[in-house]
DNA sequence: CTGAAAGCGCTTACAG
DNA sequence: CTGAAAGCGCTTACAG
């Protein structure tokens, strides 16, 4: 059987003081309200031995924050996400806030759920990759009671506090070394939905390059892959550009979990990488490193991303609390590294 | 400027009726209380309007139960706890709970710090992959406000609630496996801290394997890893045994960093698996598939692990809160899969 | 059908 | 130096 918990009565009575005193004392407002030490020490001990713990819901009730915040993801599993929830979480503690993590599932209406969800915990702010294409509801969001940053995916129509990377310089970047490299029939793949920003942007990355390399550009080769059956659409297309022998010399995949598919298609229809087939990817995970061959990818500078994303929202958050005007936006946009290893093969020109 | 909060009183107070009576229809009990239709309607829409959303706060003091319940693992980055935690969340969601998810680092008084905060968020209960060696500790959990149940890892000597794998015989098959390929001298990495209960349990499985085999054994071949350095501890040992020319043609690991680390030395050494060495992993994590070679590896089912812990969790949860007696213990043992791939080579006989 | 009142466990002005 | 009282926003016996 559970034992009642103890609460700041329990002490106050035993001790024959009131809950005032005992409150100040364990919140360390002993001396500035001029406690005596030894009434002091004699509350710290009882504390103690009765293992007290104070119940934060009735602390946050009363002062009205919950030193909480929420973090909403597509999917904590995904393991660009899991590092970031894990610097998210780093951070947080760091603050002495705690973390919600939560998954959208790349669901618009069960990230507005979470979101209610989130709102009924009283959480003090959210940090969010938002999948919701509607701006209206994050516009209501903003309206409401939370303070929130955009990480990772933002609206470029939306003006509001972020941290992202710059995906277009990745993009580019990682489409001109493909350029440098010989290829000229470079395929595209980014993943719906196709609305979100980071999509977007790295699919702009990768046109920029054509124009910076006065290659002329036509979407011929960019593909959007559905999340469901991505293996079976990539096999289709790898299959129909074969036979139609417009297969590319090289492939940029804007996104880690296509990366993985194509490279089982690959597999599958025996086009090695990178001799018939060059692969670069974005986000650099740990099986990049690992596969046959090692991948060439866009590296996030995933723990600055979590660091500002922490301190931009507290920041927010304390001016609101102390009701002052936030004037400016909080816009921080990061670089990417590309880290070169053997999935992109020279082709002769 | 965040607009005020709205809260029962104001939905009472604009149709002049009582904070009661809101209270009832808001939690669905306008029928059972026999409140009019219309006014039910009334009250709904309202609330819809003003878009209410009760604090979670008021309601947990009130009622005292959170809804909440934690989630403690070593490092949420690791894919494996990535997976877990993924489903963990799906299955308390599933069931209305939240769950906050914090990380130990494998460090013990930042466990127990942990499990502190989480009691005063008030959660209603735990699930524990735990790092803490003291049994006492958890003897004091036990007997404090919170159930909890272990998952992962557990400790021989303290009966609790738990969900794990089979990592005795999960152990043993792949190392018979190795055995059935012609091998002899099998080596065993498992990773510190020593005391957790997989890795003891691992090596366990291992050790049998030389039984049933009827191998005679010794322990010169275990080593265990320390999470620091993993790469140059690993490397050290690896030039020791061959420059003694005592190199083992097989190694089981048994944690997946470990397996991460030894292909890394084996490339850096030019130590060609399966060819030279053979190697098989405990957890099957994305990498396995796709690394050269695919590395055979023990697969845990993993969602069946969140499943069961959180089922377990909920179950003594309403038991408690119900002041029932818990007589039995809930202890689920569940089985792995050997999944075989291409980093194991027949050792001539 | 509906409401007044108590109370969950805190913190904080205010009073002495 | 210390305490009584109000109040955060809910829910729930109880009364009518």
């Amino acid at each position: 059987m559970k034992q009642k918990k103890v609460s700041l009565s329990d002490i106050a009575e035993k001790l024959g003081v009131s809950k005032t005193l005992v409150s100040m004392v364990l919140n360390g407002k002993g001396d500035e309200n001029g406690i005596s030490k030894v009434t002091q020490e004699r509350v710290l001990k009882l504390a103690q031995e009765l293992n007290y713990k104070p119940n934060q819901f009735a602390r946050s009730l009363r002062i009205g924050k919950s030193n909480t915040i929420g973090l909403i993801v597509s999917d904590i599993s995904n393991p660009f996400y899991a590092k970031l929830a894990r610097y998210v979480e780093d951070y947080c503690s760091l603050n002495q806030y705690n973390l919600i993590i939560c998954n959208s599932d790349e669901n618009a209406d069960k990230e507005k759920k979470i979101i209610d969800t989130l709102l009924e915990k009283q959480v003090d702010g959210l940090i969010i990759s938002s999948t919701i294409e509607d701006i209206e509801h994050l516009r209501k969001i903003n309206n409401e009671q939370v303070s929130f940053v955009l990480v990772d995916r933002i609206y470029s129509s939306y003006p509001s506090h972020y941290v992202v990377v710059d995906n277009v310089f990745g993009a580019r970047e990682a489409t001109q070394y493909l350029f440098e490299n010989g290829h000229r029939r470079i395929g595209c793949f980014t993943i719906a939905p196709a609305h979100i920003s980071t999509q977007v942007e790295r699919f702009t990355g990768y046109k920029e390059a054509f124009d910076t390399s006065l290659e002329s550009f036509n979407d011929f080769y960019h593909k959007i892959i559905p999340r469901e059956n991505m293996f079976k659409t990539i096999y289709n297309i790898l299959k129909d550009w074969t036979s139609n022998k417009v297969m590319p010399t090289a492939i940029f995949s804007a996104n880690n979990q296509i990366t993985l598919a194509l490279l089982e298609v690959c597999r599958e229809l025996n086009i090695h990488v990178p001799s018939k087939l060059s692969i670069i990817s974005f986000d650099d995970i740990d099986v990049f490193r690992f596969s046959n061959p090692p991948i060439t990818a866009i590296l996030q500078p995933i723990e600055s991303i979590a660091k500002y994303a922490v301190e931009t929202l507290l920041k927010i958050i304390s001016k609101t609390k102390a009701n002052e005007e936030i004037t400016e936006l909080y816009q921080v946009k990061l670089q990417t590294n590309l880290i070169l290893r053997e999935s992109v093969a020279k082709y002769n020109i």
